[in-house]
DNA sequence: TGACAGGTACGATGCAAGTAGAACCTTCCG
DNA sequence: CGGAAGGTTCTACTTGCATCGTACCTGTCA
């Protein structure tokens, strides 16, 4: 079962929630901006500096956390956002592979 | 460039389509339903007994064609649509078997 | 020559999903 | 204390997409 905040268990991620969380071009850059960075970075919703508001941003972010791509935690005055990397991995390996090899190119942008 | 029929070459193909293509249920299901036959094996579209008109049908096709799943040729009197392995193979490695741990369950719905 | 079967193209419709604004909460800091 | 920053929730708008009916095209076959 998701917890409070809605972070399914490893064993019920399921792969379409999956692909229709990647589905979207701004969620899909989030997930490939994870993907450069070192594994475990945390970051929070608003270093993407995507634009739009914020509460469209809360929105994308529910998706990829109910998805079981990221999981945020309470660091006292923001919330931090990290890939699942492990749990992925176990999950369905090869995927975060997959997206490593096909970056979203940031040169299009915002 | 894609052919007249909208197929994409290999290097042509991007994986955020593929994912596309891959979120919608009906979608999803005829892949897997094809991951679970010989490789190589034709089906048109109206083999796939789905409940819903065939314009409806014939619109997801053509999704799955132009992201690059499937290829469609014309055999006189219907069209046989295949699954790309080898492409989606060379291009997408570990995306095929990826699916096939993945097929689409019969129950859990949307 | 029909009639039919498999598919595609086009136009219209209805619902789901992305989007934004406002209210609200918590934490940090001057 | 009061205000600013980071996020969530709610509601409302608007766009996108799946869906369908119809018309049309091309082969097959009686």
């Amino acid at each position: 079962m998701p917890d409070t905040d809605g972070h399914p268990d490893r064993e019920e991620m399921n792969l379409r929630s999956i692909l229709n969380a990647l589905s979207d071009p701004l969620r899909y850059q989030v997930i490939t901006a994870f993907l450069w960075e070192p594994e475990g970075t945390e970051r929070n919703c608003s270093s993407f500096d995507f634009d739009v508001a914020k509460s469209t941003l809360s929105h994308h972010f529910k998706i990829m956390r109910e998805a079981g791509l990221i999981r945020q935690v309470d660091r006292g005055n923001s919330r931090k956002a990290h890939l699942r990397h492990e749990d992925l991995e176990a999950r369905f390996p090869g995927l975060l592979d997959l997206l490593r090899r096909n970056p979203d190119l940031p040169a299009h942008g915002k």
